[in-house]
DNA sequence: CTGAAAGCGCTTACAG
DNA sequence: CTGAAAGCGCTTACAG
């Protein structure tokens, strides 16, 4: 069986009180009786029990990460963000997603309650009010990304994905002769996808530019529906001097392939733009000019908010803006 | 403060040790009670208290998750599968990396000591001595992950590329009247390249086909390096009668934007294949024929036979293989 | 079927 | 600076 604390006081010839004490570096103990300690520890190769460690402190230095799915290069990217910063903090990260069957309020019940974790981060894609109320039950310290959840205190981080859209487009309008931007976009449900085609209106009609009813089309992120949608229109979108703007990589990776099948030059006949700055960014030719979101940015911050709330437990909630960035490639023409 | 086993007790008129049996289901708690103790549970919303029953019980109920890097498709596959089978099975995934800076021996030291985890899933890159090391002293059941570590027992669950690329490179041959075939492969250092290499060795003799020394060459399993490789070589591949075995989707990628952008058809005029199936194979035109790995499987698999360990401790290694399956689609021209 | 008591391995006032 | 003792919230023989 394990080593024990007794197993440690004995070789040491002290009491258990004392090696806690070296172990938890408290009080001054006596250099001497450290050494003597520390080495038996070594010796041992002693690692206190952490469930009664936790039983005693009512910390587990674990941290739970709740995300929507575990599919795809952006939750990757937050745990991966998530896990640097937390071990750098001296904690150990749980993770768990939702599954299609039920809409997390179980699973998030399950990690909140029995103080298994210090604290959560919690994405959510869509919030119902079970979802809701299982966070108002949380006993931790929470972290919502990317969202806010009314009559739940916590703090949160979000991305500003309009000021990156904006200086993307700008960038488009300021360089080159387009009369028009097509926009193609994800699911109109798509939060994400609306707040684009928000920034998408303000800039075409801060440059004048005039969008038509068939200059917007609501896809659903994937390569092979933009592929398609822009196969039987690229020619049309080139004649009339636009350029595309798509919601993701992969649908501009989808209209690039498009327009070069139909022989038009990219970004010379066609500029294209993306979003998020994935790997397949720069899995095309020309490369994507996109812009770039901050996920494993945004797993670090919200791993730092939970360890300062610790700290600062009545400190008033913060909502982190994290900024995207214009990432400038090729396929824009300039 | 959060409610306890004695609230609940008191609550139902009954000893802790009655609430513990009817927690634990065992004994025959006498029905009329059982229901008066579990609704007390229920209206005090009472979850025991993990720390405390891990103390006794010396179990968590969490299992570890290592893996060399949480970057791309394949890790986060492997973290999906783990995490699904890990929730149908009861337990929770507490998930780490190694970093640049150490080896892992470090981290898994971490994890494994304290009794934090049950059970450890592991994947490793480079095995040094100092993780051998690490691992010998592991006293929780042990998954190896692709790989295997001599000295140390452990349950392994690998995948056998091998099969999976003969089918291919068969199919490929069987199909076309193909005078040679290119192999664009990782980096000599890297195992999974060599051992396409080898079925690809073993194919081409199989056919008859010769294997030139400009026929094999070793990249570093990205999209620019193949597309330059290939854009200075399409025209001659086709000419010669070649197909393109890229060791990895994201290289067949490269190569197929080469060739198109050097006016060749693929595969008309030169077949190309993949490896992986990832996301990147459905993000082609023509759309890649490539080698699924079973990556979430994986995980699950791994978790399986963790689980399987604690029921029985004694029972020799288990060394699951995955088998890796041929994915037809477009870009091999059949 | 049920309760009193011991014990899991720690931390932390409380004395000295 | 150090030790004896209480207590964290459970589980589990041991009696009844």
């Amino acid at each position: 069986m394990p080593i024990s604390i007794q197993d440690v006081a004995k070789k040491a010839n002290v009491s258990i009180s004392t090696v806690s004490r070296v172990l938890n570096r408290r009080n001054i103990v006596n250099e001497e009786t450290r050494k003597r300690v520390e080495s038996a520890i070594n010796d041992l190769g002693y690692s206190p029990n952490v469930f009664a460690r936790g039983l005693m402190l009512r910390r587990s230095h674990i941290l739970g990460l709740v995300l929507p799915d575990l599919h795809g290069e952006f939750y990757s990217e937050i745990i991966r963000g998530a896990n640097l910063r937390a071990r750098e903090l001296g904690y150990k990260l749980m993770i768990s997603s939702a599954v299609a069957k039920d809409d997390g309020s179980e699973l998030m019940a399950a990690v909140a309650d029995h103080g298994m974790v210090d604290g959560l981060v919690v994405m959510i894609s869509e919030i119902t009010s079970r979802i809701r109320e299982t966070l108002r039950k949380a006993t931790v310290p929470l972290v919502i990304l990317d969202g806010d959840v009314d009559g739940v205190k916590h703090d949160s981080v979000v991305i500003d994905q309009r000021t990156g859209t904006i200086a993307m487009l700008r960038h488009l309008l300021r360089r080159r002769d387009l009369r028009r931007i097509v926009f193609v976009g994800g699911p109109v449900t798509n939060i994400d996808s609306m707040e684009r085609l928000n920034a998408y209106h303000e800039v075409t009609a801060e440059f004048g530019i005039e969008v038509g009813p068939d200059d917007v089309h609501h896809l659903d992120y994937q390569y092979d529906t933009a592929f398609d949608l822009a196969a039987a229109n690229v020619g049309e979108w080139a004649r009339r001097g636009a350029a595309v703007f798509a919601a993701n990589d992969e649908m501009a990776a989808g209209v690039i392939d498009a327009a070069l099948a139909a022989q038009l030059a990219v970004p010379a006949d066609l500029p294209v733009v993306g979003f998020d700055d994935t790997r397949v960014a720069s899995m095309t030719r020309p490369r994507l000019t996109t812009v770039r979101v901050p996920m494993s940015e945004m797993g670090a911050a919200a791993i730092d908010l939970l360890c300062q709330r610790f700290d600062n437990v009545e400190q008033p909630p913060t909502k982190l803006v994290l900024q995207s960035k214009l990432i400038v490639r090729d396929s824009c023409g300039s």
